[in-house]
Formats: C-alpha cells, sequence, structure tokens
DNA sequence: GTAAGTGCAAAACCTTTGCACGTCG
DNA sequence: CGACGTGCAAAGGTTTTGCACTTAC
C-alpha cells in the first residue's frame, strides 16, 4: 500500500543546492540534513522539533545550526515561516501551490490549520497601496475555538 | 488654540475605576498613574515607554507594576494591544469607535499605521465557522515599505 | 589553503515571578 | 488588620552570538 514517498527522493534537494551555491555558501553535512529533516516533518513545527529530527538524521547538528539553516529554508522557498504570536515560532514545509493562506488557531489547544485565503492578498495590497506604500506581504490569523475545546473548557461564567 | 484636551479630565478615570472595583481589585496611586499615562500617550508605545510617562507622573512606579497594569487595561477597553510579531508588543489608547482595525507596518522604520478594515472581521468568523470554530479574534497585519524607507534602501541587488 | 560553517556555552532580550514590605478599605 | 499591591532582583525561555576548531570546495 505504501506507494513511494517523495520523502527519500534526493533530487528533491536539487533547488535548495542551487540556491545555496547560487549565494556562495556551502552544502554542508549538518544543513543538508536539517533540510531533509524540514522535509520530513508534516505540519507545524517548532524549531526545536526540527533540531531533533535532523539529529536523528546526523548527530552532530546542534542547535546554532538549526537557528542559522532556518532564513536559508524560508529564503530558499524550502520551508515557510508562520508566526502567531505564541512563544516560539513554528514552520511548516511549503507546498507546492503558493496560495495565499490565512491561519486559524485554536486558543485551546494551539492547533494551527492553515486556510487558502487568496482574497487577503489582494485586499493586503489594495489597502498598502492606499496608504502609498510598497506592500511585501500579509498575514490574517484568526484565533478561536475548536469543536473538541469548546467542549471541554466551559467559555467562563 | 490649544483647546481643553481630554487628557486632564478626571471623570475619565471613571469606567477604569469602576472595572477594577467590580473584580474587587483596589485603586492604587501606581495603577492610575499608569492609567492616566496610557491615556496621555498618542499612537503607539511599548511597555517601556508606557514605564516612562507613568514615572513622570509618580516616580514609584516599577516596571513589574507596568507589565502587571497592562493586563487590566486591556481588560478595561482602555487600551488596545498591538502584536505585530516584532520583539517587543506595542499597546494603543482605545478610540471610541470600536471599528476592526488592521496593522500596516513598515518593514523599514516599525512604524505601524491603524487601517479600519470592517470587512475583515466578517471574514475571519466566516472562515473560522466554516472549520467548525467558534471565532475569537482576528488580526490582519500588512508589512510593506513606506514612502520614506522605498527612497532610503535600495532593494537590494 | 582559506573562507565559510560548526558546536558549545554564554549573552540578549522582553516579560514574568518570588519574596518581604507597604497600603487600601 | 488582612488581603491585595508594590519594588526589587532574579528567573524564564527562545533565539542570537563570540570564539576556536572543522570542513567544503
Amino acid at each position: 500500500m505504501t506507494k513511494p514517498s517523495a520523502t527519500d527522493s534526493p533530487e528533491h534537494s536539487g533547488a535548495f543546492r542551487a540556491f545555496i551555491a547560487q549565494k556562495g555558501l556551502r552544502a554542508t553535512r549538518q544543513r543538508m540534513a536539517v533540510f531533509e529533516a524540514a522535509k520530513s516533518i508534516s505540519g507545524h513545527y517548532t524549531a526545536e522539533d526540527l533540531l531533533r529530527k535532523a539529529r536523528a538524521l546526523d548527530r552532530t547538528v546542534s542547535r546554532a545550526t538549526i537557528y542559522r539553516a532556518l532564513p536559508l529554508l524560508v529564503g530558499s522557498g524550502t520551508v515557510r515561516e508562520v508566526d502567531v504570536g505564541r512563544d516560539h515560532k513554528y514552520y511548516l514545509a511549503e507546498a507546492g501551490g503558493n496560495a495565499f493562506q490565512a491561519q486559524l488557531v485554536c486558543e485551546g489547544c494551539d492547533t494551527i490549520v492553515e486556510v487558502d485565503a487568496p482574497f487577503m492578498e489582494w485586499y493586503g495590497k489594495a489597502v498598502a497601496a492606499k496608504h502609498g506604500m510598497r506592500p511585501i506581504s500579509q498575514k490574517l490569523q484568526v484565533t478561536a475555538l475548536c469543536e473538541r475545546c469548546q467542549k471541554r473548557r466551559a467559555p467562563r461564567p
């Protein structure tokens, strides 16, 4: 049943290798381990999660290397950074389609749901333009309670 | 020319006094100084800014008191918290009209512009409902470059 | 060979918290 | 008086950084 997963396809690192080469950087063992780890995690994860995964591939990966590699992963489009104002940032493997996405965050369990919201992109650009500003990025975040958390916690008397 | 400002009207603290009394808390000298300071600052400010202003009114106000008072100011509707993912949070005296506002943030100088975006509120609620979640709050943030920063920094070769 | 990269540990940074003392009601 | 509030300073927790050693190219 398990059809060949894309996770272990070595050629997937091509774009990333090209990105770092073009910047005059080096494809070190640790860097590539972080890259592979980042691609292998599904859903949102923290820097600490990534460290664990990367260490499973290469024991020598340190926390500093994770934090130094993350901007490269983001810059190369491998990973997206998701900051929902929690104590730590989240990261997410970038899907193929680059549709603009909003984040639905459950206040009870911190679960994050990515939601396509193409209209937001248009709206954000319009707002920036109206103020004479050149738009760079936009972010819509909806805090809510998921079904499970609605039942678990009474909304307070 | 200077028409009587609302800043020094003592009765403006009424709502805040009622809020803390209703919670069984006390209207201490320091707490009220922080309140007055918060109302006197126009535009966005940090906790540190607030500390300076409050100390100008009452030298005994400490940083801890600022951080302990801020949730009360927010809870009473005196102040709005604005978190745009920078190193520190910003605060803003709550205006009368409670229209939903988006934040336009200049990436170059960190200036924040509040923009009315009532449609966003509706949109956020709809997104949450579509996923069976009960909406609590939403936040739209547009990162951009203001005119001055567009000229100052070349977009990098 | 040499400049970039790495691990380690300490630093940085805003914010929170423990404690003993003050003070509002 | 007694609980709530305060100042001080130290702790917290993620991310960054300085330094000497490695390593990719």
